[in-house]
DNA sequence: AACTATTTATAAGA
DNA sequence: TTCTTATAAATAGTT
């Protein structure tokens, strides 16, 4: 029986306070049920007891009302945050296929394709870009085929050394070609090379002619 | 005063379903702070009106009870779906991130810059895909030059026959250049052509000679 | 908003 | 937990 006004305070008997939470619980939420019902209102109530344990009750989806209560009331900075943050992602990614775009319309027309929009101004800036492009391109090639040329003077030379080191360490035997040096031999042969045993200058007017076919210098061994 | 039980339906009435709904409302949150506060339990309540408004109650912070309801109990789909809704653009951003990379590679690279990183062999596909451009463009630029040669001498057609027109009508006015005709007459004198004022054949040979020259062309009113 | 007859909720005991 | 019961609290209808 109840014994006057109950204290608005901590039930400090966890038994008496577990038993109160309890019926209190289901009281609040039958309250809840009928407002609900009886005004048509849309409601949600959420109960973590002292121990964790959960309780809810919504009319509508407690996801719903939840969602509506952020929107209406809510700060929603999350939220905010995340559409934010999608809202930059996909700005970016229109704007990098944009770019994409532009780039695979200017390639096409680098490669000379569809070229059909093109005004006759642009075809001609283009044509001079590519001639451009061309010679730069030209010009390294011949760069390259510079460096290479050097660097298969400098192994040649290498070799040689080793090969004179080499019959010095054995002048007392009887002399003979190794594989190798047949190998060179026939190659130069065949590129009009004239490239012989002595020791000295492999030259490089001779080495020069011999990068005109590469494939031939490779067949040198010298690669 | 209260005859009977109430039935738990709507209340038709709007006014009473007013009335009823103010009271009951603060009898719920009274309980659900009476509960929060007996029983120390972590409480939200939030109760939409029929006509929208919001009331609430929490005893800690709403979006954390919020919070802690979503994680205990909440699907969380929609948080799920977000980080995957990023996570694809993210994924996205970054392939196109790469390929604009490729792309401005190759791009610089068909201009003729930054031939560093190429070998050889890249170097001579290069060329060989640059000399081809080059002749696609060469190509396209002869028929874009032969169509404006072909709309040049139309137009030219064109401007003859409306001045023979003219020309059939003001037959018995005393015949005089008009002011475009006088215009063309220097023009072409400046071009070191040497089409006069006869109505037939503005040749062929003559407008092509003018096309070299697409400026005087276009001083000539046949633009 | 205040009143009040009733119903409802619930504390304590069983 | 549940039931019981005395009592406090809530509240529907009225003023």
């Amino acid at each position: 029986m109840v014994r006057g006004k109950v204290e608005l305070r901590r039930i400090e008997n966890p038994a008496s306070r577990q038993v109160t939470f309890s019926k209190r619980r289901s009281g609040l939420m039958k309250k809840a049920r009928e407002l609900s019902v009886l005004c048509d209102a849309e409601i949600a109530v959420i109960v973590f007891s002292q121990r964790g344990r959960l309780s809810e009750f919504s009319n509508h989806e407690m996801q719903k009302t939840i969602a509506r209560y952020q929107k209406y009331a809510g700060v929603e900075v999350d939220k905010r945050d995340t559409n934010y943050c999608i809202q930059q992602l996909k700005q970016e990614s229109a704007s990098m296929s944009k770019k994409i775009e532009q780039l695979e319309a200017s390639r096409r027309k680098l490669l000379g394709e569809q070229l059909g929009s093109c005004s006759l101004e642009e075809i001609r800036g283009l044509s001079e870009q590519l001639e451009r492009s061309l010679s730069n391109i030209r010009l390294r090639k011949d760069q390259m085929f510079i460096e290479q040329m050097e660097q298969l003077k400098l192994q040649e030379k290498e070799l040689l050394e080793q090969k004179a080191t080499l019959c010095e360490k054995c002048r007392e035997k009887p002399r003979e070609p190794a594989r190798w040096e047949a190998d060179r031999e026939m190659a130069a042969a065949t590129a009009g090379s004239s490239v012989g045993f002595s020791n000295e200058s492999s030259t490089v007017v001779e080495t020069t002619l011999s990068i005109g076919l590469p494939t031939a210098a490779t067949h040198c061994g010298l690669k």
